[in-house]
DNA sequence: TGATTTTTGAAATATTATTGCGCAATCTCC
DNA sequence: GGAGATTGCGCAATAATATTTCAAAAATCA
């Protein structure tokens, strides 16, 4: 089921969801334009075949007192597939990291990181980051502020290229 | 209202809602050991006081075509406040950049993009990024591919941290 | 074109969301 | 310490939504 090309409906469904996760089911068949039975059945298809993988709030990091916000770029000794797996691993270990992305170029990873405060960051960094095995080096950036930070499918981009492409 | 601290059913129920967005009212409301109605209620005001921010479908843009994922590490000519919201404004319009960071230390910006391919995302950049008013210099490095994108609180870290201080 | 497969939507039913209200626990201020 | 005010709970009733069923419409294909 993975190939199915989905239908303009679909992609309407998708990206009401996106911007909405918690919409009744009665209210989206209505944007969509369709009677919400068979709009009910293509969000389970939906979810069924991996195009949405959950729903997620977004609750305020801030407010709940994780006013520091951290990008850290780690270089390894060893890039072999066992040594980048153990550190990805560690990674998803760490609650105060968030994200974990394997790069390109230089770096070998960057890093999401979180933390209530400043020295709390700076003992992870310390402590857990910079002793891990085969860490080779570490440059952190902190976030002044967020200009936007909207993960997910642009799908003004998604439509105006199978417009293109139709 | 921003003040107000939460008790530990309010933060039971945002790390619920965190973690499955789309939860009945219902079962959310068994979870964290209330009945259903004021555990709507404490849901509402936790949306009405900030807490939470909304609800996101997490939709795969891989399966939408959305094949490169790309970090930007955008140096400004100017830091005056004027030029940086300029920038900040631009990423806002730009739907290839999902985020968009201020930093401190040498590089100003980090911006987390998407495309269908990689000309595309070129293009951005040649076309867009680097032509930008006031742009000096981009760095960009390619994700090859993500070990952890759990975006969110570490609730973990908040509930030791309260035990801890309490 | 006609048979086959899919998808739809009206209607019925099951669940869930929401409101109203009285009760109990906690606070507050004498 | 205690009366009144405040807060938060949960039961019960109602409104709304989700989900199933099924016949008809639409799309697909030989």
């Amino acid at each position: 089921m993975a190939g199915t090309r989905l239908d303009p409906i679909d992609r309407k469904i998708l990206a009401e969801l996106q911007a909405d996760g918690r919409m009744t089911n009665v209210e989206l068949a209505k944007r969509v334009g369709i009677s919400a039975p068979p709009c009910l059945r293509r969000v389970r298809t939906l979810e069924e075949s991996g195009y949405i993988r959950g729903y997620h709030a977004d609750v305020d990091s801030r407010e709940l007192g994780f006013e520091v916000q951290v990008f850290a770029m780690v270089g390894l000794n060893s890039q072999a597939e066992a040594d980048l797996s153990a550190f990805e691993e560690l990674c998803r270990c760490w609650s105060l990291v968030r994200e974990c992305h394997m790069l390109n170029g230089e770096v070998d990873f960057i890093l999401k990181c979180v933390a209530p405060d400043l020295s709390t960051f700076q003992s992870f960094l310390t402590e857990d980051l910079l002793k891990a095995e085969n860490v080779a080096s570490v440059k952190t950036s902190l976030v002044i502020r967020d200009a936007k930070d909207e993960p997910g499918v642009p799908f003004d981009v998604l439509e105006e290229r199978i417009s293109r492409n139709a």
